[in-house]
DNA sequence: CGGTTATTTGACGGGTATCAAACACCGTGG
DNA sequence: CCACGGTGTTTGATACCCGTCAAATAACCG
């Protein structure tokens, strides 16, 4: 039940990108539709890891949990991303939570057909590798930012990356929940919350989910001095 | 110049594993022996990445730098670990600091061979996923453990790690200097001092780089309540 | 409009970084 | 053999930031 759509989506994926028509035919060939309402699992730690999966709308968030009931965000998938494609290797258990954030859609992929196909076209093989890379880089740049930010840098240069500007005014909407966002950057919302209030006097105003950021230039030059 | 041992050492190695022996000698055909003294630098952060690297005898970390001059430790990587497989993935550069903890042995592989050799034999990319599925695990372990843990569970659970053992007595020394298990960690040297003095009251002898629990088992109850 | 869920704001205490100094350890050179 | 500087570690005092708890407020949805 893959609309065009979602097979365009497919094939633009880094992960499939660069596979031909008929490659391409035999892996929607074992991959099925999944919906998920907002905050609905996918799959939880240490469940069998059978897919891999490409979002097509919403987003999903990995997490681990303590054992006092606290999560620890991650990572945030969005649309056109793929995830849990090291599941396949790592003892065939998903090492996380999947959860969704909002009403979602995705495609599960069958691990095996692929690993089928990557044995016939090593191309494959750099795909994932790639993708892989891809997610080591998010995750190693996560920790430096855990172990060398304040609380304060860590909120600016988050929203720095929400802007996708080096200079100028920008605004854009926050991607999900102020709670959510506070846990990515590894702080309570409250604090996140100061956070941001206070970066009013650097010309930061936020409304909902709404944000505008006077002078991104002048706002990333605080990283540095602060 | 690679010794019998080394190469030994190479066939063992996760990545190479299962290579058959006319594969490995070409690979070793464009591999070289790197020496480092301690502290000595193997690559810089944005270097082109050309090599990948199997650790024969020594330590070698992966840090990354802030602008104040404070450095994060990403990983420690032991004898008979490989690292920076990911490298020529992610745009040609390494995305960290390589530097010997103490004096190190290594082998240099070279980066365009080993992709030849994944487009003809496919298994090695299963192979190379793996060891970068690997990477994942740890790096999401530490985000974990940042996120989730106090410091004194953090010690702990670095203490547990280095026991090998879940019941019982455990004696073994400290991989390295205790500043940069604390960076590590995720603290500050004073904090690991205090934190290993505390924990006296819970049966954790340190002297030097020597620890001796008393009962494993009781040291991991505590995670649990506190 | 009422009930639920987000977010903000305040007061407070604890934990960790920071600064500083004492101390232990080690190899070197006198 | 001892003095010595360098490095690594411990210990102490202090300040500040963040988490916690609590309540108020705002936003949202049926």
């Amino acid at each position: 039940v893959l609309t065009t759509t979602d097979r365009a989506m497919l094939a633009r994926s880094t992960l499939l990108k660069g596979l031909d028509a008929a490659d391409l035919e035999q892996l929607v060939d074992g991959s099925s539709i999944i919906r998920l309402a907002r905050h609905q699992q996918l799959f939880a730690q240490g469940d069998p890891a059978r897919l891999l999966f490409l979002v097509v709308e919403g987003q999903i968030k990995l997490t681990r949990l303590a054992r006092d009931g606290n999560e620890a965000v991650v990572h945030v998938f969005e649309p056109g991303e793929t995830f849990a494609e090291a599941a396949m290797f790592m003892g065939g258990r998903y090492p996380v939570w999947a959860t969704a954030v909002t009403d979602t859609r995705l495609i599960g992929i069958s691990n095996t057909r692929l690993r089928d196909l990557v044995l016939i076209k090593p191309e494959i093989a750099f795909a994932m590798l790639a993708s892989m890379a891809q997610h080591l880089k998010h995750l190693v740049a996560q920790i430096e930012q855990m172990k060398l930010l304040t609380t304060k840098q860590r909120v600016i240069s988050f929203l720095l990356d929400q802007c996708g500007q080096t200079e100028g005014a920008a605004t854009f909407v926050l991607p999900h929940d102020k709670a959510l966002i506070a846990n990515r950057l590894g702080m309570k919302p409250e604090t996140f919350s100061r956070a941001l209030a206070q970066l009013a006097e650097h010309g930061v105003r936020v409304n909902g989910g709404q944000v505008s950021v006077r002078d991104v230039m002048q706002l990333a030059a605080i990283l540095t001095e602060e």
